[in-house]
DNA sequence: GTCGTTGTAACGATTAGTGTTACAACCAGG
DNA sequence: CCTGGTTGTAACACTAATCGTTACAACGAC
């Protein structure tokens, strides 16, 4: 499979992809979405589709059925679901890290500077979730529909 | 060497930390400060210090010396460096991506899903980046100090 | 019972970051 | 002109995260 270019986290673009197309595949009248059909529209495999909403099931925001004929399905709808509560969903890491190793704590700033930048990179997380809290899946299928 | 535990970046960390630790030494009468100074308080490599700095030199943060006692020295005093200034000094990438492969164009979520995420991307990453711009290296060292 | 689907383990490939060694390039000071 | 300390940088190994893939068990509608 050819790739574009790689390095970044398309986990949360994958969620909102897969959440968005069973929440219109639903509005359209089907009961339930296959991983199968889902990771023919994100272009990947089946199983990457199950692991993620796996997890977005653990946060309440979808459901499967077993057996066949079945398949996957929203629990709340798509304007109550924010890309906040699918990044949480998805339990990113932090975006910034401290030292790997623990700095010089004789050194002043080896000693200080980890709350420091801690408090910092805090208020950055809250801000990120806070632009992410502004957006809803009704928004992005809005925005999507928009495009084609 | 033992580390506590990986997965994220701590380049903007290590980056603050030599650009504070340079500042204050060179406060306290210092012409230059050596790599293996520095990594001795971040605890780490004096090559993984010179290959940050020189990004960081490349921004046009910090410059440096060749030959005997020479070593690192600050251009812009610390008041006037902000994080932000010093995260797009290292360059970082985006921190979400769109698919690794391009999704189904025939699809119509997978053919308005990146253009839509992509405008929430830019607001996330704008806001990243104004809250870096909160914070001078000035601040951090004032920080640094009231802990110790 | 059958068949389609989810659940999940296992493995390889790729990428980014880090730590380390090695050595060339450079230059202040004698 | 040497010498010694420092930067510059290539090279390599290691870890960890993500992704793609194969394989197969578990499940359940019919």
């Amino acid at each position: 499979m050819v790739e574009t270019d790689v390095s970044a986290n398309s986990r949360l673009t994958v969620a909102a992809h897969a959440l968005t197309w069973i929440g219109l595949y639903q509005r359209r009248g089907h009961e339930v979405a296959t991983s199968e059909q889902i990771a023919t529209s994100v272009n990947t495999n089946p199983v990457v589709i199950r692991r993620l909403l796996a997890e977005l099931r653990k946060a309440g925001l979808a459901d499967s059925q077993r057996g066949a004929g079945a398949g996957w399905m929203l629990v709340r709808d798509l304007e109550t679901i924010t890309l906040l509560d699918v990044y949480q969903a998805i339990d990113p890491g932090p975006i910034f890290a401290l030292h790997r190793a623990r700095p010089n704590p004789e050194c002043v700033v080896g000693n200080g500077i980890g709350p420091a930048m801690t408090a910092v990179y805090d208020e950055v997380e809250a801000a990120l979730r806070g632009e992410l809290a502004k957006t809803t899946l009704e928004d992005v299928l809005r925005d999507v529909l928009k495009t084609a």
